[in-house]
RNA sequence: GGGCGAUUAGCUCAGUUGGUUAGAGCACCUGCCUUACAAGCAGGGGGUCGUAGGUUCGAGUCCUACAUCGCCCACCA
């Protein structure tokens, strides 16, 4: 016998391995349809956090449901090698023990990363385990796989055939601490308190000078130019003339340019080509010499003189205060500006000028709008305005820079030799050619990852089958990392979406809204969770509590009240198994439904469809609801009360069904409970996993049955209360004339039942509704039995009045739909009844 | 600057193509150890749905403007 609490500890022990073991979660049963969805790879850098913990309990739920249903289900796990945030986290490692990584042979520091990634990948599954998701192992991937590592270079080869992808000098986001360059949608913009420098550069053989204001001083070494708007009449009959850098005492021009704005600071920009993407731009128009001052790790180089060395911010205050010194330096104007900071090492990025690999991504993003314009063949989004937000992105998108000056990563597939470059999937014969030593941009295999873990570019069995993946689930933040170039990618290569829908959730903040964060410590270990509380608790409330595409605090009341949830399910299968022992399906019978029988199955065949349709619509959130609403106030609080009242072999088989069909129904958001409590039903298949998702039976719906319960227990619920109210003594003598159900639900004897006659003549309480009527005998307080009255009676007196106005309204009559105004008529009538009944107890009081 | 979202009960959130008297959990009040469950049961109170207009027979829901909060993108010499 099951123990009087849940224990989730118990419950959940040793299913998994089963569940594995048996090959439930494995797919390739060609008799069924196919439906897959690929897991979003997580980094192999750390464990999971509590978005992993909802993103995949999303898919699990989804995956279980379909294998439930009859599709061949197939869940790809797999990880991502995270580039730039696993050398990082591995380079530190090798620090602390004292060693320089960069002072490793390339291929040493390999084998230390690669057992990074051993020990990493073990701690994620098993962490996918403790989540209780149903991954195919046998087709576990990982970015770097031999197989993945091809997909990359043919489409790198590909594109690099296609003209879409070049080799180039631009400026870039560098990020001096990785020492590697960044895609714009690595650098995350800060507002910082900087400064406004105004500095001095005097016109050449002259004392007038030219108003420069700079937020970076640091990089007057590389200045080339100063700039000013052509239409500008404080400065335009300058242009052409020279100024003097400062410092470096050397002549530059003054050129006019667009770029420079009027109303801007002085309207002088000093320009950098080599150290700003807008003055690159000017550089090119005006044929400037582009000087790198920097070394690649944030130092000043040689370009620098005396600064030669000095850390880029030191440069800058050092090169502020010998301005000063030399009478340039004009004003300091403090100002809070956005910068650039790397996502991963979180250092102000510089913009820099070197030679990287570029993805031309107009033609690529081009394809995905045209795209999105055909509703058979776009990505659907879920909710559908995110959809915005990937076609805003392929509109704006620049060339995507996706060389990484890093070890960690795949080796770009070029080779040099000399000035000739030579691109291929293999190296070429001939000797003398070098390959790149660059590794490409994570998201770069990552946009493959639909289809290349499916075997492409091979004409696999399984990329046939599972391609396009029925969905993609992933938060809204990764979208223009992921999923945006997922999209241009697989439209490019397979000439298909990657994803037909593309299920978008919300973030996880803590509880007062706040995103969580290591450095805020707020962070919820979804393991701790686990361990408190239990996974199907946490899959529940995760999966259940806020709409579609919205964040969700993390509330750990209401982790306990779901928990409270499952077990109010738990001991509700106590009390059903408790009934159901030594009943076979011999005993099963459905002959004989009573009204209770058939109410319960009329709900739980509209609740099937119910369920279905959200599932569907990946409304888990109403799914939750229903599923809830249906244990506990149902099923609980009034079928297995009813059937308590008449147990017998067909009350058995219908508790017995409905609460089979609850754990198939709960199965894909609390899979362990309901397996636990399934396997002690007494005949079941070998596993709920595999047992079929339930499925409307239209020949157990009952309407009509149904809404005389919902009557009578509209009734039951009315005299509680008229009981409570009045303070009726649980023994007190009644009158009542009907079904005996209702009787049995009030828990009243036929011992306290009086005849009409013996009624008479004592003071007595009425309760009554259109079909039934009781009378309760006892020390009535006439003015408390007045004031509920007349309380009620206005009530219904201002519902009866605005609803005869509204169907005295012609315009309402003839445009509302006929069915309404029929209900409306209805409910006029129902209560203009219960008002007589009302006023006739109220003549009596009087 | 452009876009998106939010604003509903004390708190956290639902609310479908506009349609009876706007829901849930938690919290609160009253009464209960009724042998599945006191982590429970039976009841109850609590909201002029951010503000102002508009469309409509009818608006939490649609439209316009505004306010507050949050997010994304772009710019920031």
């Amino acid at each position: 016998m099951l123990e009087t609490k849940y224990n989730h500890k118990e419950v959940e022990k040793n299913k998994y391995q089963t569940w594995k073991e048996r090959g439930y979660f494995q797919s390739g049963d060609d008799n069924k349809p196919p439906y897959c969805i690929v897991i979003p790879p997580p980094n192999v850098t750390g464990k999971l956090h509590i978005g992993h913990a909802c993103d995949t309990t999303l898919q699990d739920i989804l995956i279980r449901y379909k294998r439930m249903d009859g599709y061949d289900a197939l869940w790809l796990p797999g990880m991502d090698h995270a580039g730039i945030a696993t050398q990082a986290k591995v380079d530190k490692k090798l620090k602390e023990q004292g060693i320089n990584p960069r002072a490793m042979d390339r291929d040493e520091w390999l084998k230390v990363a690669w057992e990074w990634k051993e020990e990493y990948a073990e701690n994620i599954h098993n962490q996918w385990e403790k989540l209780g998701l149903s991954l195919d192992y046998s087709k576990e991937r990982f970015t770097l796989d031999e197989g993945l590592s091809r997909a990359v270079r043919k489409v790198f080869v590909d594109l690099y055939n296609e003209g879409l992808i070049y080799r180039g000098e631009r400026i870039i986001h560098w990020d001096p601490e990785a020492m590697t360059a960044l895609s714009n949608e690595e650098v995350i913009y800060k507002e910082v308190e900087g400064a406004f420098y105004h500095l001095k550069y005097y016109l050449e053989d002259s004392d007038a000078y030219l108003e420069v204001a700079t937020t970076r001083p640091e990089t007057l070494f590389g200045d080339t130019a100063v700039a000013v708007n052509p239409k500008d009449e404080r400065y335009k009959h300058l242009i052409g003339k020279n100024v003097i850098l400062p410092i470096v005492g050397k002549k530059i021009p003054i050129v006019g340019d667009m770029h420079a704005d009027p109303e801007f600071g002085t309207g002088v920009v000093k320009i950098t080509p080599a150290h700003d993407p807008n003055d690159f731009e000017v550089g090119l128009r005006h044929h400037l010499e582009r000087i790198v001052v920097m070394n690649p790790n944030g130092t000043m180089n040689e370009n620098a003189g005396i600064y030669k060395g000095m850390d880029r911010f030191e440069c800058r205050k050092k090169v502020v205060e010998d301005l000063k010194e030399q009478g340039l330096f004009l004003a300091i104007e403090p100002m809070v500006h956005s910068v650039g900071h790397s996502e991963r090492t979180d250092v102000m990025v510089e913009p820099y000028l070197s030679k990287q690999w570029f993805v031309k991504m107009r033609p690529l993003a081009d394809r995905v709008l045209e795209n999105q314009k055909n509703q058979n063949h776009k990505v659907h989004f879920v909710p559908e305005r995110f959809e915005k937000v990937m076609n805003h992105w392929m509109e704006i998108t620049y060339d995507w820079c996706i060389s990484r000056q890093l070890w960690w990563g795949h080796r770009i597939p070029a080779w040099y030799k000399g000035d000739a470059v030579y691109v291929g999937e293999k190296a070429p014969e001939e000797e003398g050619w070098v390959q790149d030593t660059d590794v490409l941009d994570t998201w770069f295999s990552s946009a493959l990852w639909p289809f290349s873990t499916l075997g492409w570019p091979d004409e696999t069995a399984d990329f046939k089958r599972y391609y396009p993946n029925n969905c993609l689930v992933t938060g809204y933040d990764i979208i223009p990392f992921w999923v945006n170039r997922m999209t241009f990618q697989g439209l490019h290569f397979t000439d298909k979406v990657p994803f037909n829908d593309c299920l978008i959730h919300g973030l996880i903040r803590d509880k007062q809204g706040r995103k969580m964060s290591k450095s805020l410590g707020n962070g919820v270990d979804p393991m701790d969770v686990i361990d408190t509380y239990g996974c199907d608790a946490l899959r529940f409330f995760l999966a259940t509590s806020s709409a579609l595409g919205m964040d969700l605090r993390y509330d750990e009341e209401k982790v306990k009240s779901t928990w409270n949830f499952i077990n109010k399910l738990w001991n509700a299968s106590r009390f059903v198994l408790m009934n159901l022992e030594g009943f076979t399906p011999s005993n099963e019978t459905m002959e004989h439904l009573g009204l209770s029988e058939k109410w319960i199955l009329t709900k739980m065949n509209h609740l099937i469809e119910v369920v279905r349709k959200h599932m569907d619509q990946y409304e888990f959130n109403v799914v939750g609801a229903e599923l809830y609403n249906f244990v506990w106030n149902d099923f609980c609080d009034w079928y297995i009360e009813l059937a308590k009242m008449q147990m017998n072999d067909t009350s058995k088989t219908v508790l017995r069904k409905v609460l089979e069909t609850i754990l198939k129904l709960l199965h894909p958001f609390m899979p362990y409970v309901t397996e636990e409590i399934y396997q002690m039903l007494s005949f079941h298949e070998a596993s709920i996993m595999i047992s079929a998702y339930p499925v409307v039976q239209k020949e157990q719906i009952y309407d009509n049955e149904k809404s005389i319960l919902d009557e009578m227990i509209a009734f039951v619920v009315k005299v509680r209360t008229y009981k409570l109210e009045n303070q009726i003594p649980k023994t007190a003598k009644v009158y009542f004339e009907g079904d005996q159900l209702i009787l049995d639900m009030l828990k009243i004897s036929k011992e306290q039942l009086v005849t009409k006659e013996e009624l008479q003549g004592q003071t007595y309480g009425n309760v009554a509704t259109k079909q039934y009527s009781i009378d309760f005998i006892f020390e009535q307080n006439h003015e408390k039995e007045k004031e509920m009255l007349s309380k009620e009676k206005e009530k219904l007196e201002a519902n009866i009045h605005r609803r005869e106005n509204l169907l005295a309204n012609s315009n309402y009559i003839s445009k509302a739909p006929s069915s309404l105004v029929e209900q409306e008529r209805m409910t006029l009538e129902r209560e203009k009844q219960a008002l007589d009944i009302l006023l006739q107890k109220w003549e009596k009081l009087l």
